[in-house]
DNA sequence: CATATAAAACTGACTAGTCAGTTTTTTTAT
DNA sequence: ATAAAAAAACTGACTAGTCAGTTTTATATG
């Protein structure tokens, strides 16, 4: 039942804890929580005596279940940009292609499971509404590095969109088989099956 | 509001309405339902109603909704496979696995939404396991094409179980991207972005 | 230092509403 | 009349969000 990290806060904080470290200490459990059991399936209660708090306070920081919701995107979208930007820059496109698939991937997966909650929020309006964003941003990143491989002659020439699509659709596809196939590794299977995009992307399309 | 089939069912059955018919029309309004709100957003009133019945009966032929969803998951495969076998046969692999994605993709994409329900899955226990079912065969079937496909010469040499992940992988994930972006078409999609697959499956794995 | 006071953080019981599933009542067909 | 089917009413468990009261911490004062 209890397994949340043993620096968690003491219930009761001294003069050094600071309100934005009571924050990311909800936000943590709040990971845990939406992680295990989905969006749904978990309470505001379930959060609060996770972090080790009462449900009133985890209400001091965040207005609703909703907000608390958007915190964790927000915080998983700058995690992943530092991430990719941490590592060392690829020379090449498709390298640099492969560098954000698989930190993606890594991390996603990664989260106790959370990137299941991802999919749960296709009725969910508030949450779509951010995911959109993230997901423009992706388009629009990729194309760039899509078109510039093309201009080095590194990809063949090719839809831009076409393989934009191809190359979110095969990352997006990789997550939800991890939640699926439980012994399914995506950081193993992103190395095995990559060759295949990749040489579609060198080769280009041949009909 | 009211946007059921004018062929619904009249609210008193007559002698002539057997069971089975019933039960298709609510499988019907419950699949518009879970399309519009989702599994967890769709009460059992509500698909009651969109059928024009009460609860009440509602529960005369689904002991449950978990009941109620494994059914339509089932419908869900066995109108998939119906429509792929209905398709002419192809002569070669990659036509055959080709038909397969894109009358999944089809069929996923067109009845209401629906698909986006698949993925609220991941936390529900019951589902999972059919769904689990419904994967192992998919792999199983994609991969003796890719491996009927490599000894005629068609598909370059490659990891068999690479080759399936990536397909499974682009077929979800272009249903994914189909929820996020409104203006998605993945029929569309798959047509632009297929020729990428296409190539890297036949030019094979070049490191 | 010790004590008083103010401010901040926290608690848990409570509200108001929802919904899956059940039971009772009404309607219809034969 | 009577049995089957449908509708309506109901139950009980659950949950997001609130708030009055409590405890802890920070600050001011002699």
């Amino acid at each position: 039942m209890n397994d949340a990290p043993d620096d968690r806060l003491t219930r009761r904080g001294t003069s050094h804890e600071v309100p934005e470290k009571r924050r990311e200490q909800l936000l943590a459990a709040a990971i845990r929580c939406f992680g295990k059991t989905g969006y749904y399936g978990t309470t505001m209660d379930a959060v609060a005596v996770d972090a080790g708090l009462s449900k009133g306070s985890l209400y001091r920081f965040f207005k609703s279940k909703d907000e608390l919701l958007l915190a964790i995107l927000d915080e998983f979208v700058s995690e992943i940009d530092r991430q990719i930007s941490a590592n060392p820059v690829e020379a090449d496109s498709l390298g640099q292609i492969y560098n954000i698939c698989r930190t993606t991937i890594a991390f996603m997966s990664g989260q106790q499971q959370l990137s299941s909650v991802w999919f749960e929020f296709f009725h969910h309006e508030v949450a779509k509404v951010r995911m959109r964003e993230i997901y423009a941003k992706n388009r629009r990143d990729l194309g760039a590095l899509i078109t510039a491989g093309i201009e080095t002659g590194e990809i063949a020439p090719t839809s831009v969109s076409g393989a934009v699509d191809a190359i979110l659709a095969f990352a997006e596809g990789l997550l939800v088989l991890t939640h699926i196939e439980d012994s399914f590794s995506p950081q193993e299977r992103l190395e095995i099956s990559w060759p295949v995009l990749e040489a579609g992307l060198k080769q280009g399309v041949s009909r």
